[in-house]
DNA sequence: TAGATTGTTAATCGATTAACAATC
DNA sequence: TAGATTGTTAATCGATTAACAATC
């Protein structure tokens, strides 16, 4: 008996684990700019505020990145899990909707630090398209389809009108495209092979209103309830 | 031995049942739009993709709303967990920058729905002061204490440059603001008794990114990597 | 009543934490 | 070498799932 394809018995890592991992990468960069060059899991615990073991059991799960009695090299470490999270993988993304928040997306540089080049953005209001933001031309959402064959696509965001974005995400799907990013508030599934990650604003403000409730006791001045016949 | 102070004795719902309530709401708010009037956890269980087990579970931490044998009403359900969520409360917002991000959030009406009524914008661009989204005039930063002080005001968003974001956010907690909305990639900490939950953008692109990797085994054409001296 | 489905307890699973031998 | 700190196994904790008696 002999390796079969490479790195398929690796035990898959817990999205629980992945999630943690942006976070990590922040931490570092941010040591990186304090001039620290290393850091034991002790440390960076009290930094971040979860335990040392669970940073120990985390990074392992990709390799050994540390060394004992020493702790880790802050800009390895940063290095290793930005390749882990794909950071220099070059991926195509495109903006769909150039209201407030597809301009918001365009505008945030970050992404393309974070390996997500944004080569094309798309509406439907004739007084956008053909501005630019940062140089990336806006084009009308009827060019969609000839701009996907034409270029690689990896990934496109949604930041489209509620009612539009099951529409526009299958048309993105159909011609290829292997990640949606959706910020409408709803579960977009689609039935094609496609990663999609859901935003969901609102869910985190509707949770920061459950904890403000929690710990002030809120129920402000009762005013008008209305009560309308909950059954 | 009698009750203590009322409802200290239940147990803590914990964070990864709040967080499911709001997807819930959104569900049972579809359901009402197709005028479906009852439900069975059952059913409920393959739209959302979880266990009607879990379904039962998680309504069970804040009472019992369903019916043996027939389920849960829908309509009624859909309030308990507004009231739950604190969807009635009449929260007081504002926000704090103007840039695409703020506008973004001053035009999306659904924070209203939720609860969260925007009752000011504030930005340092003069050429934006003095203008209003929606009919919220966007008002000067400098006038943010006075503000705050006449007006009530629960909650702050924060969408200011990322230097600017603990500045604004350490004034806004000062003038006891009870909660702070952070769209700035950072683990914002204060020493103040506000509730923060900070948004992170980048990081949930950063785990769509791990996901297209872990699927497609993406490694682009693996152009001119650079390999700049990892160790 | 019989059938359906909840509320709730018990069993399982997975994730976090603790502990410690390996080793730099 | 002695001290420090990792990598990793084992123990604990919490969350999810299964099962079923209660009851509509």
């Amino acid at each position: 008996m002999f390796w079969g394809v490479r790195m398929n018995l690796k035990k898959k890592v817990s999205l629980a684990v992945v999630k943690r991992l942006p976070r990590y990468y922040r931490y570092l960069s941010d040591l990186l700019k304090m001039d620290i060059k290393r850091i034991s899991s002790q440390e960076l615990s009290s930094r971040m505020g979860i335990t040392a073991s669970q940073i120990r059991q985390d990074l392992n799960c990709f390799g050994g990145f540390g060394q004992q009695g020493y702790g880790y090299n802050v800009e390895f470490l940063f290095n290793e899990i930005g390749n882990i999270l794909g950071l220099n993988n070059d991926y195509h993304a495109i903006i769909i909707g150039a209201g407030n928040m597809g301009q918001a997306l365009a505008n945030y540089t970050n992404f393309e630090k974070r390996g997500f080049k944004i080569i094309g953005i798309f509406d439907v209001n004739t007084s956008l398209v053909g501005t630019d933001i940062r140089g990336i031309p806006i084009r009308h959402l009827d060019e969609l389809e000839s701009f996907v064959q034409e270029n690689y696509v990896d990934v496109a965001m949604l930041a489209v009108p509620f009612e539009q974005t099951p529409i526009v995400a299958e048309r993105a799907a159909k011609l290829g495209v292997k990640g949606l990013w959706n910020f409408s508030p709803m579960d977009l599934k689609l039935p094609y092979d496609v990663i999609i990650e859901n935003v969901h604003l609102s869910d985190g403000l509707m949770v920061l209103g459950y904890k403000l409730n929690e710990k002030f006791e809120f129920i402000r001045e009762d005013s008008s309830k209305g009560n309308d016949g909950n059954s």
